[in-house]
DNA sequence: GCGTGATGTTGAA
DNA sequence: TCAACCTCACGCC
């Protein structure tokens, strides 16, 4: 589930929910049961997104989230159903609770820890304060291929396999071209292409894609609409015709994930 | 019921 | 480069 997108969406789905008022916190699970009960009571002051970490306020001292690759956030209206035993984290309110299941890191942090965590992430492009130039530093004398880069939360934060795929395929890139030989204009492009396209991810909290004007070839091919909900031009199509082209899609690995593009509609 | 894979990251080899 | 971690939904028997 969880790119950038995914992240802020909870972060404002924690702050409408909880924030300004105090917050029940437990561990039903009971591995993050000490620092709960330490928080049970606060308020919860303020939740914010950096890339795929969430941060909620709690006091003087911060929950630190990652949702790693199966970690999930769930919303309900109170009362709470029965906790099972794999809830790490539980909020509740009069109105609300939140269950955090499977998370990589759910933990009690401090300024100066919260602080060093911004500082080894990269720009977000859904934080509108930072900096694309601060990537481009990185890409423009990198050797490594533009696929690798996209997914290095220290280049940029946020993007994860459904975005690299989607936003290169978007601008014809070819995955394997390297950071060095991307021209500062593909660079600016992505980068605002990549907000635009998370932003409305937080707003649907899915990944779309697929726009009409880009679709000239593929008149009456209806996009595919993946498993995880949203209509893409690449990612999990591998052996489907491109939507533009109509040219299989090709797959491979690449460092550990499955990479997806089209051969013939992004150039090295 | 079992095996698999998934939108992620870390740390050891 | 690879294993480890965390959970759940799906396909196949």
């Amino acid at each position: 589930m969880p790119e950038g997108h995914t992240i802020h969406r909870l972060a404002q789905d924690h702050t409408e929910r909880f924030a300004g008022r105090p917050v029940r916190v437990s561990s039903p699970q009971g591995r993050f049961a000490e620092s709960a009960a330490l928080l049970d009571g606060r308020h919860l002051e303020s939740a914010e997104a950096h890339g795929k970490h969430l941060f909620l306020e709690l006091g003087d001292a911060w929950i630190h989230i990652h949702l790693g690759l199966f970690g999930k956030l769930g919303f309900g209206p109170a009362p709470a159903p029965p906790a099972t035993d794999t809830v790490r984290l539980r909020l509740l309110n009069p109105e609300h609770w939140a269950d955090l299941r499977g998370p990589t890191a759910c933990a009690l942090i401090g300024e100066a820890e919260k602080k060093a965590i911004h500082e080894r992430l990269g720009p977000d492009p859904l934080r509108p304060a930072d900096d694309p130039d601060r990537a481009w530093k990185r890409i423009s004398r990198s050797r490594t291929t533009v696929a690798a880069l996209l997914m290095d939360q220290k280049v940029i934060a946020g993007v994860g396999n459904v975005y690299r795929a989607e936003v290169l395929f978007r601008h014809g890139i070819d995955p394997y071209r390297l950071g060095k030989d991307l021209t500062r204009g593909e660079w600016d492009a992505l980068w605002a292409d990549l907000a635009v396209l998370m932003r409305e991810g937080v707003r649907n909290n899915r990944i779309d894609t697929v726009r009409d004007e880009h679709l000239p070839g593929a008149m009456g091919r209806p996009p595919r609409v993946d498993d995880h909900g949203g209509e893409v031009y690449v990612y999990r199509r591998a052996n489907m015709p491109c939507h533009i082209c109509g040219t299989e899609v090709r797959t491979a690995g690449l460092a550990a994930r499955n990479l997806f593009w089209c051969p013939t509609c992004q150039q090295r």
